[in-house]
DNA sequence: TATATTTTGTGACTTCTTTCACAACAAATG
DNA sequence: CATTTGTTGTGAAAGAAGTCACAAAATATA
């Protein structure tokens, strides 16, 4: 029996992050100490998930006394490796991959974009904050700054190749922004986002949401109705 | 008992979604008919799950044919309604949404940002594609194109705020690309996008693929070692 | 036309996730 | 210091999602 370990990234892991953002919000507000009710209210879960969550994490409360929110949070950073940096490199530099290089959000994550590359050279003189590379250069700069981790924002024609290439030179973690599925060694993982699926998923919803809401009203005209 | 439907986008939907972008793929390449193992070995899952989710969307195909790649395709755009075109609006048009006003593949799959709007008059004046409107204005055009999906791209601080007056003026669905959680009624449809922590969950998982590959090698060194 | 072959569609089963419920514990109170 | 109160942590129960397995159906073959 061939033994994979398959990387897919789990509710509950995102749900740690939505408890963080929670709890830095609450700390700024002036709270130092929750309950799983108060996080759960905060965050939209019940309680009972709150807890389980955290036994999942090994993250331990007080009985009676809750959980102090600097704890927590010194806690969280130490699961996801918060204390160091990490370095990330950025394939493709299209309309998508401009913004996500200068998305301020993942420094103040300590995530840096340390270098960019596209293989069109008008790009590479680009002003930009960081330095867009040709593709020659990645196996250099990944070994100087010991990336782990690339985000791919290049057409989906060439997100394989791209993929290869990365993997080859030590890459173990992508955020694949190409709608494409890519294939990858057991020991990688990747985190596929796709823009489209996200809206359309919601335009799906919203006819159901639209219909439903049609039916109610014709249910509420036969109620009207007097036999 | 109060009934609430929440609506949850489900990993289901989104597989279907993978499947239309592979049998699309498929096509092209010449291919017009399927069968369920050959698309579930394209999008990396399992025949039964391909025709489970089928089942769940009412998707049926020929016993012993398989499927016909056109018929699927235009089941599925049916059940997507994609023949009709989908009018957005876009909230916030900074780093972010400005990449997202000129994201070309919305278009290419029939939704269209019509309009997109901005608090700072700065912006108001930027050229683009799309207009750029003040706030004042998203009544006006959210009656005139009938929008009843909005992509919110602002700061956190403000995206309650707008959400609630997207809501006000009868938006359905929202993208929210802000790391808070919105508090909506329950017949509105809300898909959070959070990129920072579709990265960092990427690097948990890579820290755990790097710790066992370290083991792994430790373990072979023990292996190697005669006692 | 009868038989063999192949693939769907789905009920039963399994596995994973979430919720429930309560023992264990810590703090507060008398 | 005993008792009450209130919250955690976690096994057990319920529910959801995914896999299996096979009858039913369609096609191919003799």
């Amino acid at each position: 029996m061939k033994e994979v370990t398959k990387y897919i990234i789990k509710n509950s892991l995102k749900r740690i992050f939505l408890y963080r953002a929670c709890l830095s919000r609450l700390k700024q507000m002036g709270v130092d100490k929750v309950f799983s009710y108060t996080l759960a209210n905060e965050a939209g879960v019940t309680p009972a998930q709150v807890r389980k969550d955290f036994s999942e994490f090994g993250i331990k409360g007080n009985k009676k006394g809750g959980y102090e929110i600097d704890e927590l949070l010194s806690k969280m950073e130490e699961i996801f490796h918060r204390s160091k940096d990490h370095n990330i490199v950025l394939i493709g530099m299209g309309n998508l991959g401009q913004s996500l290089s200068r998305y301020s959000k993942f420094v103040q994550r300590n995530m840096n974009i340390v270098a960019t590359f596209d293989v069109d050279p008008f790009k590479l003189k680009m002003r930009s904050e960081i330095p867009v590379y040709s593709m020659t250069r990645l196996k250099e700069i990944i070994d100087r700054f010991r990336v782990k981790v690339a985000i791919i924002a290049v057409p989906e024609i060439s997100a394989q190749e791209v993929a290869d290439e990365l993997i080859r030179h030590g890459i173990k973690g992508i955020v694949n922004f190409a709608p494409v599925l890519l294939k990858v060694p057991s020991e990688v993982v990747v985190n596929n986002v796709n823009l489209c699926d996200e809206l359309e998923s919601v335009i799906y919803y919203v006819q159901k949401i639209l219909k439903s809401e049609g039916l109610k009203n014709i249910e509420l005209l036969y109620k009207d109705m007097k036999y």
